[in-house]
This record gives C-alpha cells, sequence and structure tokens, in this order.
DNA sequence: ACAGGATCCTGGGGGC
DNA sequence: TGCCCCCAGGATCCTG
C-alpha cells in the first residue's frame, strides 16, 4: 500500500525524467477508476496533451503531474497503484498511458485492483480531497499535532489515519509509530499528553524517515518508479509479526486486532495507555 | 461526535 | 495438483 514514503520514493525517482518532457497521445483503458470519481478522459487530454511537463510534485500521497500554463494531473496509487517510465510491452491493468513526444518510454499508470484515481485540474483548478488534507508530518509542529489529537475520542489508531488531522500516513507507519512511540493504538487522542505527542510525532517521523531511505515497503504490490521492490518490510517492528516476540520488550508478543476493518498490530506489553 | 459496517477490486493464500 | 473461498485495505458513504 503506497503511503507517504513510496509515493516519495516514485516521486523522485521520476520527477528528473520526466520534467521538459513533452506530453504526446493520452491512451486510457476505459475501465472505471474508484476513489472519489471516474476518469475524465476529455479534461486529461485537454490538461496534458502537447505540454511539457514542469514537475513531478507530491502531496500526502498524491502525486501532482505539473504542465507548463498550470494544468495538473492529480495522480492517487491507492492499494495497488503503479507508476513508472517504460517501454515495451504494457502490464496487465494498465489504466492511463501518457506518451512522450521525441521519447521512447511513456508514463503509465497501473492499477491491478482499481482503487486508486487520476484527476484532471485546469489551470488554478481545486480538487476537494486536496483542499481537505491536514500538514505534511515532517513540517507540522507538534504543537498543532497535540492540538488536533486532543480534539478527538477516536483512538489514536484511527485519528493518525485521518488524513485531515495528518496527511500521508497510512496503517503501516501508523502502526510502526505507536510502536516506536510506545503507545497502546487504542489510546483516545483526547488523553494524550503533550510529552507524548511529542514522543509520537518523532516516532512519526523516525519511521517515515527509515522507510524513505530504504525506499519504501514493499508487502505485496509497491514498486518504485523504476519497477524495482521496496526494502522496509525487513525494518518493520510490529506490522504483519503478530505472535512474534517484541523487538523491544522481548516480554510481549506481537498481538493483531481489527478496527474499522483494518488490521493493527501492537505490543501489548510495551505500548501501554 | 463517533463506532461500525459496507463498498469498490483482484491476486494470492489457506483449506480441503 | 487444483479449485473455491476469503481476505487485505484507502477513502467514502451510510446507519445507529
Amino acid at each position: 500500500m503506497p503511503e507517504l514514503p513510496e509515493v516519495e520514493t516514485i516521486r523522485r525517482d521520476l520527477e528528473p525524467r520526466l520534467v521538459g518532457a513533452r506530453v504526446g497521445k493520452i491512451w486510457t483503458s476505459g475501465k472505471p477508476l474508484r476513489l472519489a470519481r471516474p476518469l475524465d478522459v476529455r479534461a486529461l487530454r485537454r490538461a496534458c496533451e502537447g505540454r511539457r511537463i514542469v514537475a513531478l510534485g507530491r502531496r500526502a500521497k498524491y502525486l501532482l503531474l505539473t504542465m507548463e500554463g498550470g494544468a495538473r494531473a492529480v495522480i492517487h496509487l491507492g492499494m495497488s497503484g503503479r507508476l513508472s517510465l517504460a517501454t515495451g510491452a504494457r502490464l496487465p491493468h494498465t489504466h492511463v498511458v501518457w506518451r512522450l513526444e521525441d521519447r521512447p518510454e511513456e508514463l503509465r499508470f497501473v492499477d491491478p485492483r482499481r482503487f486508486g484515481n487520476v484527476t484532471a485540474l485546469a489551470p488554478g483548478g481545486r480538487l476537494p480531497e486536496l483542499e481537505l488534507l491536514g500538514e505534511e508530518p515532517f513540517t507540522m509542529p507538534v504543537e498543532r499535532l497535540h492540538e488536533l489529537l486532543r480534539g478527538t475520542k477516536r483512538a489514536l489508531k484511527l485519528a493518525l489515519l485521518d488524513q485531515s488531522i495528518i496527511a500521508g500516513l497510512g496503517n503501516i507507519y501508523v502502526c510502526e509509530a505507536l510502536f516506536h512511540a510506545g503507545i497502546h493504538p487504542g489510546l483516545p487522542g483526547a488523553k494524550l499528553s503533550a510529552a507524548r505527542a511529542a514522543l509520537l510525532k518523532d516516532a512519526i517521523v523516525l519511521v517515515l524517515d527509515q522507510a524513505l531511505s530504504n525506499r519504501g515497503t514493499t508487502l505485496r504490490d509497491y514498486v518504485d518508479g523504476g519497477g524495482q521492490v521496496g526494502g522496509n518490510q525487513l525494518s518493520l517492528a510490529v506490522y504483519g509479526r503478530d505472535g512474534e516476540a517484541c523487538r523491544r520488550c522481548r516480554k510481549g508478543r506481537i498481538r493483531r486486532v481489527t478496527t474499522q476493518a483494518r488490521g493493527t498490530f501492537f505490543c501489548p506489553s510495551c505500548q501501554t495507555r
């Protein structure tokens, strides 16, 4: 599942190879994509075709392909989405292809489960889901994080997945950050002390930094902009490790519980309420 | 305000 | 070996 580190790794891989390229014809599979809205092919062609790419940016888990003149394609990878520059035969489940003029490679969006989405924006165009996003984890002041978490009775596990509170975390890194901070995932946000909020903020930055230097976590589908798997799965302390001994306290066994139909992994011994 | 469930989709894993 | 069933999960929507 691409979360912030995976999306950022793809961005760093692809941006230098894309900037300056002029988009040729766009091809789409015609299959409906999920998340928010169906693909508007005409709007995507209007935004991209014949224009040069000036940037590949990122906001939370969204990639922003920015064209000269300011039109953008907003790409969310969902669960199984991949974005890559490639030549040759297209993979099954390729849904959007940006051909590039004078280049053999084409930019491809591949998504077997179609939980992802591609949206075109005209210059200055706004997207509700982008407007509603909270701050980026690396630059968010700890006081702001604490203030927002204190304002909800929801369990921290759920509050941290809420993209309007903090943007870019998903199931894996929320579990990992709570583990590194020594905080029980079921602790209500309203009960988080300032001291523990600081621990949590540091833990979030730590797990994201580590995942970035490992080029993302590959459990099943994720690959980087060059089609290679990441290495951070080897560094996970709790996610997917239910039944194993806790790496920190060595007393507890990692437990898996289900919250909101999502696996939550934690050490009942050293993650406290 | 929040919990809990359903929804979308497919490849892969478990069970038999 | 093969087949069926179930399940993961990001975001969103709905009900209680």
